[in-house]
RNA sequence: CGCGGGGUAGAGCAGUUGGUAGCUCGUCGGGCUCAUAACCCGGAGGUCGCAGGUUCAAGUCCUGUCCCCGCAACCA
């Protein structure tokens, strides 16, 4: 067999805080896909790193009152520090911080600047600096940010654009010559539907915003964009420069695996490969993108408190069965919902029961009954051809599901090879066999059988559970690695020790929780607290530039079209009726309003919002990142002045 | 009618080109004792979101409809 390259590459991580277990999902999976690659023979390249650059960086940095660098090299070893804990296994760490990384970038930005693909624009637009975003004017909401509501700030800046266009029939040919490009395969109709159909415009790929970022080299007052700049980490990382090409490049380029979050297939897909034929290279052969990590059913997020970190469920389960569980648990097209709940119960029924136990037992039978040593030349049965027969189909399954990066249906696979292993035991009931002497020989088989079959099995797990698979070896005393059935003749086995010790669900579970609420508390603690600090002071001045009066709520609808907003018709007590439109729909029905009075900003210029005119808006409570109430002040009559 | 993905046993999921509805957990009953109160067997539990249609035959194709989730667009 050929040595062919397998070249996988995870989304760099970015390094505004400590990654989470869904952002640590993204270097697991691909960790298991390269292990298993070279198990198949590839010469297997796993490159992963971290994206420091951005505005946002910059004032994270400024906040704690150190320089970015400093900033990004404590993140940075985190997430490095979070990786290792998980056993992964890469052969490059890239940080877009690099100095070659750096150059490398320059370059590829000078080179499409110099072919036209790059060009100096102007920006019409606005840039919202929380968001980091320019929008056009027609995008703005009476002129401020439409993804945020805060103030954009008035920038006709210059900047340089990317052609995309021009790319877009190259690409979807590219698409439709490479059917498995997308992984899955549905992905591919979300990307030519929402962007590539619609016509894609020129992609903006400077800032002159911040200075936290590659330089443009011929014009120092911009700041290469993270497109070009995070993106291009996949061949700067193997030495890619537009003159001299390393021979490693040569070897590796093009990927043949990258491995990403689903939430950006859209630059993996339509962007970088743009920016690869612009550069006149061949395209990735696959994206992968993978589905969210979900904490019950919500997004993870440190002002939640529901934020789990990988590395400490590590240090508390051990690193495998936190492989175990996000390769066992995440579907591979829908988002996976992890909870403690589901994590120690596949911990107990599977690695503990199913797994640890068959192991124990079948090892301590071995020494009980023959001294630890046992040979494969023992009585055969028909037993055990349906107990070979079901290794032979696991192993042809799991490289099929590997292959396909189904890594759930292929660990149920393995776990299936357990359950058949454990049956076996029942059927060939080694503990009768063991009292007549005269079955002696057929004895020394059924153990043999089960030792080789538990070989395969800590085989197959490589991928999955690296430390586990070598333990089994460890207790097995055989570090034979072959994935074949009977490749060893005879066992000498060690003393067992279990692999996973079964865990005391209501006891841990009860840890977790007062965890959690620690956790919860110091979130919310920090949020307040930067709460107070987020706004400037203002003098009485700019407060009473603001009018507030009650009004009431006569009538409430839905505005179609509109997932979140209420039109409110509100009498303020000026006789003619206000027109409100507020994002409550989520917490309030129309007709849980009718009627109250609230307090609304009188003064506040109308803006239009799908289609309706709103003059001005209602005070609500933000309670949490999730809960909104609406401030009600009823009985106070409407039209009174708040002061 | 913005785009896309889903709705299959209590929970979480599989169901390839249409042909008796599966898996894991849970639950109920039984068996075994080598083993980490682990293991094995069996039962119960689903009109496959709803309504039509095509077909000898549909979870699987077509049409309509309802809900959920992402993205997009509006949380003044």
């Amino acid at each position: 067999m050929d040595n062919k390259k397998f070249y996988i590459t995870t989304a760099i991580a970015y390094t505004s805080r400590k990654p989470h277990i869904g952002n640590a999902y993204d270097i697991v999976l691909a960790d298991a896909i390269a292990r298993h690659k070279k198990m198949e023979g590839y010469e297997v390249f796993l490159m992963t790193g971290s994206d420091e650059h951005g505005q946002k960086i910059e004032e994270y940095a400024k906040a704690k009152g150190i320089e970015p660098k400093a900033y990004v090299d404590d993140i940075s070893s985190q997430i490095k520090m979070v990786w290792d804990s998980l056993d992964t296994e890469y052969d490059k760490f890239i940080r877009t911080t690099d100095a070659d990384h750096e150059a490398a970038v320059k370059k590829i930005f000078k080179k499409l600047y110099d072919q036209g693909d790059i060009y100096k624009g102007s920006y019409e637009g606005k840039y919202c600096v929380p968001c980091e975003s320019f929008f056009t004017a027609s995008q703005l909401i009476d002129g401020k940010c439409p993804d945020c509501g805060r103030e954009v700030t008035d920038s006709k800046e210059e900047a340089y654009f990317l052609k995309l266009s021009k790319y877009a029939d190259r690409l979807v040919k590219y698409y439709d010559d490479n059917p498995d490009f997308f992984q899955p395969a549905s992905r591919k109709a979300e990307m030519v539907n929402n962007f590539i159909k619609p016509g894609l415009t020129d992609l903006c790929v400077s800032r002159s915003s911040f200075k936290w970022g590659v330089p443009v080299d011929f014009d120092d007052k911009h700041v290469i964009y993270v497109w070009i700049d995070a993106l291009s980490n996949y061949i700067t990382g193997i030495g890619y420069d537009t003159e001299n090409k390393s021979d490693k490049y040569k070897k590796l380029w093009p990927a043949d695996l990258h491995v990403i979050g689903k939430d950006i297939v859209r630059f993996h897909t339509i962007y970088w490969p743009i920016i690869l034929m612009a550069l006149g290279e061949p395209l990735p052969k696959q994206v992968l993108g993978h589905p969210w990590v979900l904490f019950g059913e919500d997004k993870m997020s440190k002002s939640k408190g529901n934020v789990i970190y990988a590395d400490e469920l590590a240090a508390r389960f051990g690193s495998d069965a936190v492989r175990y569980y996000l390769l066992s648990e995440v579907p591979f097209a829908q988002d996976g919902n992890i909870t403690y709940e589901s994590f120690i119960n596949k911990f107990n029924t599977d690695l503990a029961n199913t797994l640890g136990n068959l192991v124990n037992r079948s090892i301590a039978m071995t020494n009980k009954y023959f001294g630890g040593k046992v040979t494969g030349g023992g009585e055969k049965d028909e037993l055990d051809n349906d107990l070979y027969a079901v290794a032979e189909e696991t192993i042809a399954k799991f490289t099929e599901q590997m292959d396909s990066y189904h890594t759930a249906d292929a660990c149920e696979t393995v776990m299936n090879l357990a359950r058949r292993c454990n049956k076996y035991i029942d059927e060939t009931m080694p503990w009768a066999l063991a009292k007549d002497e005269e079955k002696k020989a057929r004895l020394e088989a059924v153990m043999y059988n089960l030792l080789e079959n538990i070989r395969l099995i800590s085989v197959l797990l490589t991928p999955i559970m690296p430390k586990c698979a070598k333990e089994i070896r460890k207790q097995l005393c055989c570090d034979n690695t072959e994935m074949k059935a009977l490749a060893v003749s005879s066992f000498s086995v060690g003393t067992p020790s279990p692999l996973f010790s079964r865990l005391d669900t209501e006891k841990v579970l009860e840890e977790l929780a007062k965890e959690m609420e620690e956790k919860m508390k110091a979130a919310k603690a920090e949020n307040d607290a930067v709460n107070t600090v987020t706004l400037a002071q203002i003098g009485i001045e700019d407060f009473m530039k603001v009018e507030l009066k009650t009004a009431k709520i006569v009538e409430c609808e839905p505005i179609k079209k509109a997932k979140k907003l209420l039109k409110l018709t509100l009498d303020d007590g000026s006789g003619k009726n206000r027109t409100v439109a507020s994002g409550i729909a989520k917490w309030y029905k129309p007709e849980d309003l009718i009627g109250h009075t609230v307090i609304v900003v009188s003064n506040l210029k109308p803006a239009v919002l799908c289609g309706v005119e709103s003059q001005g808006m209602i005070l609500a409570a933000e309670v949490d990142d999730e809960t909104v109430q609406v401030i009600f002040t009823d009985g106070i009559p409407a039209g009174s002045k708040i002061r």
